[in-house]
DNA sequence: CTCAGGTGCTTCGAATTCGAAGCACTACTT
DNA sequence: AAGTAGTGCTTCGAATTCGAAGCACCTGAG
């Protein structure tokens, strides 16, 4: 895609990484997003923010680390939370340090849910994204992804968007 | 993310992968979409779409391609190619050997806008997602995706669709 | 304490997204 | 040539998404 004679003389690797990389997490992100509408009726972002309060040591997380987490907007998080409070999967409460904060929890229900549909989701994780490559492609590419991850967090918040005024 | 401790034992370094995938490509186009708005007024879809015009030898293609281009709903596409239509970045028009075909094509306009995009984008990628990796992994990077991609393309044409083909 | 500014979350309205249904045309079968 | 199935695109309505604005609370300076 628009790899322009008339340009800069750009890295062709990094370009075909990074076409290839984000087709490959949309594909991959459709398809996903099928299975979990099957096995659970639960969105792709539902299943993250589900699985991002499986995995945390007490089944809880503020509003904002969900939304970090799964890089997603306030605004529509609070959409979406409320949707999984409403099927019982979630359950929203005070935070025990700041009056502001809201602290969502997932529910036995959540659980469940999560675990019906993540060996699903494995399937297509192999059948689809994992099946072509070595064990040491696999290896390399965790590796290179997370540094990728880790730089990404470290250099820029999230771009010049300073809160209102200020400007 | 949710490596229960009650699953299979799968991959992890498959699971690694996968969520620093999700979690990169997200990251990178919030970014990127940010970057094109403040440069072009494009949205993140509609500089894929000129993309994918600019690219193809004649600046046309037809919608199905398009939207299988990247990766898009149909109708979505439909709608955006509207709005390109309007800011005069590309035109629609019949297609020659089949009827029922609207061809889309760049226009001047449309190849200018990229042109004064490109080179943000260019930075932004070289930025946060080139910057921290070596040479060589880069190029495994674009190897490993390329593959996959190709994968994908060929295993399942997408899923259970009552609709595409016989069922 | 009190005020100003900052943060956490929700509400609001507008834009985008998708799938299903519809329309026009093509392709295959007889 | 007619009939049936399939394809290409758009329209439609519903769901999701985001940013801006609003509200409540926290924090730091006086």
């Amino acid at each position: 895609m628009a790899e322009e004679e008339t340009l800069p003389p750009l890295d062709p690797a990094g370009l075909g990484a990074y076409f290839a990389l984000i087709e490959v997490s949309s594909l991959l992100r459709h398809t996903v997003e099928q299975q979990l509408l099957d096995a659970g009726d639960l969105s792709y972002v539902q299943f993250q923010l589900l699985a991002t309060l499986g995995d945390a040591p007490d089944g809880s997380r503020r509003m904002t680390e969900l939304a970090d987490g799964v890089v997603y907007s306030r605004s529509g998080l609070t959409y979406q939370v409320g949707l999984l409070e409403k099927a019982g999967l979630v359950t929203r409460g005070p935070s025990a340090d700041d009056d502001r904060g809201v602290t969502v929890s997932i529910t036995e229900a959540g659980r469940d849910v999560l675990a019906k549909v993540f060996p699903g989701h494995i399937d297509v994780l192999r059948q689809l994204f994992l099946a072509p490559l070595a064990r040491k492609d696999i290896e390399s590419l965790a590796r290179i992804l997370t540094d990728v991850r880790d730089h990404m967090r470290t250099v820029p918040p999230r771009s010049a968007k300073p809160r209102r005024k200020s400007g």
